[in-house]
Parts: structure tokens; C-alpha cells; sequence
DNA sequence: TATGAATGAGATTTCATTCAT
DNA sequence: AATGAATGAAATCTCATTCAT
């Protein structure tokens, strides 16, 4: 009984996303160069020719996974309540949602991480970035603006950079950074 | 006539050096996998083949360039007076002192960053990752201690993180980056 | 459509023993070091790549190369009767069948005999010589006891020095080697 | 104070002679491939560049050092009387003294081998092995014609075997090998 | 004469990519 | 669509030889 297109498509899409995340995970714990194609193919549980039909070569499925990955950055929107953040109620809410993505997609965070580091494959994800940079940056300057904060853009910039510090410090130490402990100091100095 | 030892001594010396310098940029850029042996030499203007005179492998060289960039890690305890931080001037100058030092060794803090991400790589850094977070957060807590804070080590925590972040986003955008605007925002909040 | 796993199986053993058969005559022909990877390639008919899909090193492809050549040393034992060497005649057929051997498979004694001398790697054989040299002089042993020799051990002994001899000179000489002369000799001083 | 020209003939033997010492060892170590320059230099206690004074090239030391070598094959024929082996007295010391130089020079007789065997090299010793075999043959087949040996050659050619197979076990294991009792069972079935 | 740092050719090894099955 | 053997380019590494000192 030969498959309808349709149901082709959802096939190919999900061996797709099976790779992709295999990838994500080898990636994440080698870096570009240091993950071989037969390393992500065992991961996925396929052979390194089937990936070659799904992704045109390396450099064209880190590609991809950035976009995939990228989704995840977006997520964060999801976090920040239609009219921004009003109340500090809200403001909890958004950096605690913001921390838990940290958490949960760690692997796609460091390796989003040392892309970015890397000069040479930095500029893949500058574009990305600055998008993201900015929405992030605006829903906090208008929480600061709202609470007539005499310098809503350094505030801004200060809590910016306390979530990339965080970032990086749970990527370094999963287990152990007291994130809980980290989050009641924002909450008083900035809430 | 044969050079003396100590002559020798002093060259080997100077060699190591120049190619250490030359390796800790091409790691930077390229990441450990993605530079090259031909790469390091060639940004060293010596051969190939001489690198292994100095260094047994591509690993071992790794391993020597991070002994060798630890130094500057240690360097910050420079910018920290003999009794501690005490005044709010001491804060700021140790601050500062950190932030330049990210700046003028952008390379070494680049690479650093790029390998404690890597699982692969961090056991490498682990160790003497300890004992300099433990000086850096000793160092703000102390200052948190003596200005009677209610929660000294919360409050040393959330400033490593904001180090970190910035380091982070030093390195990401160096031209760009607002330093002396978030250093005044720091102070105001924990001056 | 992708091979069955028989049929893979069959396959690498079949191109696997091509390999070893290829290395065995350049390793004997230019000893270990003196034997390229490139040489074993090109005598086997494959990339150098390739030979790596079959053997994790070079080293790796000598070890192997002892295990498949050691097969032939045991086919020695084929020739001696199930109840040990008992008359002249067996005696005659034994020395023949060995002599024939060191002939046969000239590459790998000649390989085995250089390995052996090398005290680098005369280590990777010393436990499999021990076995075959026990089988060797005991089957001898039998013989001359049998004989009621006065000095088995001594008569085994100078037999393993003839053969040890003659596979030396069979090597050297192995056109004009007089082996059969030789041989009735033997008959004559110790059948 | 100038040293004369005798001297400085004299020094230049010397420091040679500590050459092909040391390369006598490494070589018969490693085999020639495997010995590297620096290996020998060492062992020499001279650099690498001083050797290159002496010899023009690794090959052209190994050529230097088979000369050097013979001069021990040929000390063989010390031990034969001027008028040939004619007692069993006669024929006991030759064997001994055979072996005893075999023991000796062990080092010598180990490369030699290893040179003989591979297939690559062999050319450089043929010639000097055809006069030292003759020799060597010529000897032993007069002793057995003085005894009125139905075949002399047949004889001398076992005896050859024998005693190249005895320096082939020699080599193997040089600790072990019952030298003397197999020299007296020689004795028993030659003498 | 003597040294050993330096070179460069060539060896070993890895791995992205292709292709016969 | 799926496999993994096979290739070849490029990487790592070794070492005989040279040469400035």
C-alpha cells in the first residue's frame, strides 16, 4: 500500500527533526569540526548516506540547525504577557520562563554559544542575533521605562547581560548553580 | 661554534613563546578542531615541522596554551588591594581592572569561553576554573560582608554572573559594546 | 538497495584477507617500517583510506598479519600422524612436509623470522613461537625416544637448529637452495 | 698546541669506530628504517649534525657499518688451523670458537640477519656472504673429506644449516639456548 | 669541529562525500 | 529510500638532512 504524499512528507520531516536533534547533541558536545558525520548518523540511527539526502553536507545541516534551533530563542516571546511586562509579578514570570528554556535546551544554547564565540561561523548567526537582541532588550526597557527607572537603558543592558552571565554559568555547572538563589537577587535589585 | 646552553635556553624560550601567541590566535578564531597545524605555523612564520620541537602534539600544545593563558586569569587578583575591596573606589577600580583585562586579551578569554562550553574539552579547564571562581567570588563577597549586605554571597553571585555576561558580550560585539555605560548601572546597584 | 549483513560479511573478510595477503609480501619484502602504507594500498588494489576501514593502524595490521600467519605454522602439525612420528618413513614425510611449507609460504617466514630478530617487536611473537617450538621439539622428542636415543632432548634440539638453519638458507638462496640433498643427510645421521 | 695531522687521523678513526658502535646497536634494535639519526647520535653521544662529518648519509652509514661488521665474519677463519681442521680436537675448537663469536657479537650477527632476510637490502650483503660461505663450506667439507665421508658436501652443507640455525636461536634467545649441549650432540653425530 | 634548531618531503591517519548495491 | 564500502583531499606527525652559530 504505497504511502500518500502527504503522508511521504511527515515522514521525511520527521527523520528530518531526528537528525537535526541528533546533530544538536553531537555538536553540542564537539563543536563543528570536532563532530564527524558518522558520529551524528549513529547518533541518529541511520547511515551516514541517508543523511546526505536529507541535508546537501555539513556545512548546509549546521545551517539548518541553526534555523531549527532558532525557533527555541523565539519561544521566549511566549514568556512576556501581550502588553509587556507590567508588574513585577510578570517580570518574575518572564525571567523564570527565560531560565527554564536555558535549562531545558542546553544542548542547543552551548552549542548557539560557541558559534557565536567562534569568528569564523559567528557571522551565521549575527543576523539572528540582533533580532533577538533587540525584542529582548525592548520588553525589559519597557518594564524599566514603566517603573520610571532614570536610566531604563542601562538597567536594561545590566539585566541583559546577568542573563547571558546565567546562561553561561549553567552551561558550565548544570547541576550545581543555584539559579533559584540568583533569581530572588535580580528580584531585589531590579524587580 | 655551537650557541651555549643558555643562549639556547633563551631562544627555545622565546620560540615557545611566539608560537603560543600565534596559536592562541589561530584557537580563537578557528576553534581547537578548526585550526590547523599549518595554520599555527604559518601565523607563527615557522614550519610545520618545527612546531613538534616544541610541542609534542596538537594537544599538547593546547594544554600548554592554557597553563600559559591561566596567567592572565590570575592577573586579576592584581587589581585587588592587599586588605581586600573596602571602599566603593576599590569596587570600581577592580571592576575596571577586570573589564580591561577581557578587553586586551580577547584572544585567550575567547578560547577559554569557546572550551569550558565544549564537554569534550572542559575537563581540561575544570580545575583551574575552581580555584579562580573561588578568588573572584571570595574577593566581591568580602566587599558585600564589610558593607553589612543581608545576603553577601547572593549578591557575589549575581555580579559573577553579570562579569561572565559581559565578558560574553564583550566578546561577541568588542566594538559595540556599551562597557563604561553597565559599569556605571553596576555601581548604582551595587556600588 | 543495501547489501544484506551476510553479504557484507562475506565481503570484508574477503577484502580484508586481500589486504593481509598484500602486506604480507611488501612488509617481507621491505620489513615493518620500511613497508608504506601507500605500497600495501597499491599491492592490494585499494585507497589508503580504505585500509583503515579494515585495520584501526599500521601496528594494528601487523598484529593481525601474525594471527593470520600463525595459522600457517600450525599446519605443520597436519603433517605429523595422529600417534606421533613412529618410523623412518613418517620421519621422512614430516621433514618433507615442512621443508615444503617453509617454500610455500616463503613471504611469511621470511616476515616472521625478520620480526622475530627485531627485539622491538620480537615481544608480539615470543608467546606464539613458545607453543609451536613445544609442539615441534616434542613431536621430535617422541621420534627419538622411540628410537631409544640416549639423548632425545639433545637429538630434538640439533633438528630445530637444522630446520631453524635451513629456513634461513631456503630464504637467502631460495633458487638454489640443494633442500632435497640436505634432507637425505638428515636421514642419514638421524632417521 | 696543534695536534699532528697522525693525531687528528687518529681521533677521526676513533670517533667513527663510537659511531658504528652505536649505530651497530640501534640499528640491530630497530632494523634500519627504524633507527632513526637521532637515535643513533645519542646513543653515539655526539649531535646529529657531527655525524653527518663522518658519513655522508644513513645509507652510507649502514654501507660503512657491513664493512665494519664483515671484519668479524671473517675472524672465523682465525680459528682454523693453517693446514685446516684435521682432529676432532681441531673440529670442537672451531665450533666453539664460531659460537663463542656468535654470542659476542651478537649485536652484529642480529643486524646482519635482519638485513640478509629483507629482500630490499639483502643486495648489499650477497656478494660478501658468497666469499665468507665459501669459506666457511670449504673448511668443514676438507675436514669431512680428511675423514673419508661418503659425501663430504652433503655434510658440510647440514653443518652449515646447523650452524646458521643455531645463530638464528642464539638470537632468539640468547639467555636460554643450550649452546653447549647441542655443540657436544654435533660432536657425537659429525665429530 | 660541533651543535641542535629549522626545514621539507613524505609517512600515517582522518573524514566528508560518493556510489554500487 | 537505505546502506556502508570506497575514495581522495587534507590533516597530523616524523625524520633525514641542512645550516647558522
Amino acid at each position: 500500500m504505497p504511502r500518500s504524499p502527504k503522508q511521504i512528507e511527515q515522514l521525511k520531516k520527521e527523520k528530518k527533526t531526528q537528525i537535526l536533534e541528533a546533530s544538536l547533541r553531537v555538536f553540542s558536545s564537539n563543536g563543528f569540526k570536532g563532530a564527524t558525520i558518522s558520529m551524528i548518523a549513529e547518533e541518529a540511527g541511520i547511515s551516514k548516506g541517508l543523511l546526505y539526502t536529507y541535508f546537501k553536507d555539513k556545512e548546509n545541516l549546521l545551517d539548518e540547525l541553526i534555523v531549527y534551533g532558532l525557533e527555541r530563542m523565539t519561544m521566549f516571546m511566549d514568556f512576556v504577557p501581550e502588553k509587556g511586562i507590567q508588574t513585577k509579578g510578570d517580570f518574575e514570570k518572564v525571567l523564570r520562563g527565560l531560565l527554564g528554556l536555558y535549562h531545558e535546551e542546553e544542548d542547543f544554547w552551548r552549542l548557539f554559544s560557541m558559534l557565536i564565540l567562534q569568528q569564523n561561523i559567528a557571522h551565521k548567526l549575527q543576523a539572528h542575533l540582533q533580532v533577538f537582541m533587540e525584542q529582548y532588550l525592548g520588553v525589559f526597557m519597557g518594564y524599566f521605562q514603566q517603573k520610571n527607572s532614570s536610566d531604563p537603558f542601562g538597567e536594561a543592558m545590566l539585566l541583559g547581560a546577568i542573563l547571558d552571565g546565567m546562561l553561561f554559568d549553567i552551561l558550565v555547572a548544570p547541576e550545581v548553580y543555584p539559579v533559584d538563589k540568583v533569581i530572588d537577587m535580580i528580584l531585589i535589585k531590579f524587580g
